[in-house]
DNA sequence: TCCTTGAATAGACGTTTGTCGAAGCAGGAA
DNA sequence: TTCCTGCTTCGACAAACGTCTATTCAAGGA
């Protein structure tokens, strides 16, 4: 419900990072997605949502595990929202949040030398 | 000879996200790595030094790359040295870089369900 | 010795980011 | 309707970040 954004994550990106050379656009839409993950709250958020019975978390859950305001959890979920790692679905009263698997097993990929060249 | 910093990249970390909830160490361990990675320039520049012949990179061909200055690209060179994820080492005139590719390994693994649990 | 060149450090400055309190919106119950 | 509760958006502010120029350091060559 909170309107899914670009999705840009998925269609980032490219051959592992030791094969060849990142292009600036690459290098670009690559560091929109290390900079949803680079912040402890969110890789935690990320964490709690993946692991969670059933594959999804609502937020009221969440908010417990940290002490900071609904606010600031709430930019957090949108920052995770945006880069296309997770998405939001309101059901009546409360909302979940699930993970997209496959946008965590791309930037895994890039990671290391051995693995997918570039499915698509 | 920049004198390796603390290296907390070799000890971060963590079971798969997907595995069980990241407590807050672990988090703010992991999230040094991600964001060390969360610049365009310095993945790119991650990914010139790991797939340059021999497997290092020196500074002058690096500099080359980007309509950047020379301090500001010795800047991201020290952010990517003290997350652990380089080393750098002078021979003679010239600085030469390379990648630690155990590091970026643990951070994939972190990131898919199926890897080592977390090997030690 | 002095000078030149490659690289790192220091300090300044504008932008982005993380957090908050206050206000707004959506659903459900009375 | 009105009220309450869960979540998001808005606006503000301090801290962190990316870039620059100027300076310093390290290694070699005259």
């Amino acid at each position: 419900m909170p309107k899914q954004l670009p999705l840009v994550a998925m269609d980032a990106c490219c051959s592992p990072l030791a094969r060849e050379p990142l292009n600036e656009s690459q290098a670009v839409e690559l560091s929109k997605l290390f900079k949803a993950m680079a912040d402890p709250v969110r890789l935690r958020l990320l964490s709690l949502i993946a692991s969670h019975a059933g594959g999804e978390a609502c937020v009221c859950d969440l908010t417990d595990a940290f002490d900071l305001t609904g606010p600031t959890i709430s930019h957090h979920l949108k920052v995770l929202r945006e880069s296309g790692l997770i998405t939001g679905e309101r059901r009546g009263t409360w909302v979940y949040y699930r993970v997209h698997p496959e946008v965590l097993a791309r930037l895994s990929a890039v990671l290391v030398p051995g693995d997918t060249p570039v499915p698509a």
